[in-house]
DNA sequence: CGCGGCCTTGAGAAATGTCAATGCGAGTGG
DNA sequence: CCACTCGCATTGACATTTCTCAAGGCCGCG
């Protein structure tokens, strides 16, 4: 099913402009809406208590929903952190509980949401499970790159506002071991990249790098 | 919330009996319910094609709900393997939305199922994002003895029924690899096995080969 | 009793982690 | 506007860990 973005930003009731660096929410606060990302990116991190250790959960970028863990759970289990200048719709629980009782468009539409939170949770689960640094930078670049072109922009190029640390973080591994997937990516001709800014240029090779068992 | 385990049962209008090593659902199959494990084990496996690949997802214990990814994603997502001789009890989706409409406790425990998935789903993904296979390792054994004992099993002991090589699959580690994590864990005198029984003797050992963060 | 799959163990190859030095760049304050 | 600083990124050398391949033992099942 189709997510109605223009439905969504009409139930909202609150705009928030979240600076880079800053927090969108804590673990620990009450959860009363869902938020849409109208601009921006986010990450969504694992505290560990005792400790200055973190783990990132995942990153969000333009028309993801964000808070739907707290529905679900009845509490946040991450902290978000803007990655950019970020501004969010948020949907108060009260608003979409209303709703829920008139609109079946609406109801449909929240159980779509929580299905494709799961198949996210799979999806970055399944990242980790190859154990090869350079496997799961790959998945990485095709996961994040897909879901630019389904929000409508280039299915080849990607700016990256998240750190080295982020992704390295995200991934599993440490962040020189991302530097040099990173340059043993652009040598086989896989990607170009400059900065922050990645193209893919062999989706092919890319794919090969995930699933070594279809080269032979 | 606590799951009302006698309320799911009388729901239950089928009762399936799947022998060790064949499937339960698979993939493709259009799913209808969900199941409670009445006694025994499964693994779920996600399953590539063209290749005889596959993934395990999650090991599934008595008590355990499965079939959710499929109530939540309209389709399941894996495969299920009983691991021994199992008893499942089947409630089909008619009888589920026939309760909910009249049954407010239903709802409210189907909630709990869905977000106990997504928590399992996290700390799957928890275990495989540090490489150490010892610690992924004892994380496993910690995991897996808390659901036996939340369904009142020993706190200690464990007869596990699947192999090394679904467990080594599961961690995202080669079978070897995990014989070795084995003995280096019982040489720390963290646990205790012989043949499929394991033991956990120290708690606080295996806690910080988890976490060696808090060990300095 | 023999077969086949699983488990263990060893040795060497490959990959990642660790530590350290240096470069780079965004953000800060003068 | 510039200089400074601090954190991030890169790179190299070496330590640690896992993988790969191979051999042998064990166990369940036909």
């Amino acid at each position: 099913m189709h997510i109605n973005f223009d439905l969504l930003d009409s139930l909202s009731d609150n705009t928030l402009h979240v600076k880079k660096g800053t927090y969108l929410y804590r673990k620990a606060d009450a959860s009363t809406c869902i938020m849409l990302i109208h601009s921006g990116s986010l990450k969504t991190v694992y505290s560990f208590q005792g400790t200055q250790e973190h783990r990132v959960d995942d990153f969000h970028i333009k028309k993801d929903i964000i808070g739907l863990d707290a529905m679900m759970d009845s509490y946040y289990s991450t902290d978000a952190v803007a990655l950019e200048d970020t501004i969010v719709k948020a949907v108060s629980y009260e608003k979409l509980s209303h709703c829920t009782s008139r609109s079946a468009e609406v109801v449909e539409m929240l159980d779509t949401l929580k299905a494709r939170f799961m198949s996210r949770k799979e999806e970055t689960r399944g990242i980790l499970n190859n154990l090869r640094a350079e496997a799961r930078m790959a998945a990485f670049f095709i996961s994040i790159i897909s879901r630019m072109a389904n929000i409508g922009y280039s299915n080849q190029e990607i700016q990256l506002k998240m750190t080295n640390k982020d992704i390295a973080n995200f991934l599993g591994v440490k962040g020189e071991t991302i530097s040099r997937a990173k340059r043993s990516l652009v040598k086989t001709g896989a990607i170009a990249w400059e900065k922050k800014n990645f193209k893919i240029l062999d989706f092919q090779i890319l794919n090969q790098i995930v699933n070594p068992r279809f080269t032979h």
